[in-house]
DNA sequence: ATTTAATACATTACATGTTATATAACATGC
DNA sequence: GCATGTTATATAACATGTAATGTATTAAAT
């Protein structure tokens, strides 16, 4: 057993362990929505949020919505599209900006996610760590230590294995 | 002014927002060490700290301390290896474990960054969260606020702007 | 009106993580 | 003592973020 750096070097290491948290998260979240058999990446879902809450949005509003920069947006909203959860067209009046919009299939998905998905997804998220409190450090301790006792697909109350 | 779609949504986005922040803190302490005219990345660091706390590590123990996988750390050694950093021989009594220690470069780099830089990092990121408490919601919001506010290069003690 | 600057998006190159798989060295069972 | 499985690392292919820069369109200035 190798002691965990960035776990010990406390503050130092925070943007390393910020991150390293968050692309666990994000994997077990990745997993809950592959299990219930949709076929997005949950790196995706934010674009698509944006879009339902705020209405069509264009490439620039997006990457500000989400917090990314712009040709990460390009490239994702190149995927929806592909995928054909989204429309874009030029914004009537100008032709520099596209407009994103959601597709019928769009909608739906965002439709049923919300029903289905998300509360599931954000349940989990909370039994792991919704109650916590206290100084940021340990409370990333017992976020890691909670996703390695029990993943978030084990937390969601739709995934009842009785038998 | 669009609004913080992952932020809105909270625990549902948890996964993406730590990464986010993660990343920004990342980058503002690099932002720390080019000023401190250290030529080595953030991400490197945890690395020659693992191997300065605990002795010579192989790649695999390098990966499990610094918590990336082993792809990862055989690709970061390569470049803690290329800039003299480090130091690599395969262990005398198993030829397929490669043993990974520090050179003099490297050891002086640590000693350098443990009296000079490490102090401010920590510091900055403790000044910009060390006294927060309450939820993990919140405290994110604090500190995106607070980054946004001012970023960790404007939080390090060793930066005093006096005429 | 035509030049010039600014804006919005696309493209390129790169960084750094992942998974899947190949290869070499060690360990085991017969 | 050789076949077989396991382990440690390397490599390849891919995902997703970034910064830097190109290009088309709009806005502004003279």
């Amino acid at each position: 057993m190798v002691e965990d750096v960035v776990r010990t070097l406390g503050f130092l290491c925070m943007g390393s362990r910020l991150r390293r948290i968050g692309e666990r998260l994000q994997a077990d979240t990745q997993q809950v929505i592959d299990e219930a058999g949709l076929s997005i990446q949950a790196g995706q879902y934010p674009f698509l949020a944006a879009i339902d809450r705020a209405g069509p949005l264009t490439i620039g509003e997006l990457a500000q919505a989400v917090g990314i920069t712009q040709p990460g947006a390009t490239r994702t909203i190149g995927q929806l599209l592909e995928l054909g959860y989204v429309d874009i067209q030029p914004a009537p009046d100008d032709q520099r900006r596209r407009l994103v919009s959601l597709t019928d299939k769009g909608q739906d998905l965002i439709n049923h996610s919300k029903k289905v998905i998300w509360p599931r997804i954000a349940a989990a998220v909370a039994d792991l760590c919704g109650d916590l409190d206290g100084p940021i450090l340990e409370q990333l301790a017992a976020i890691e230590d909670g996703l390695a006792a029990a993943p978030l697909a084990r937390r969601s109350p739709a995934k009842e294995e009785n038998a």
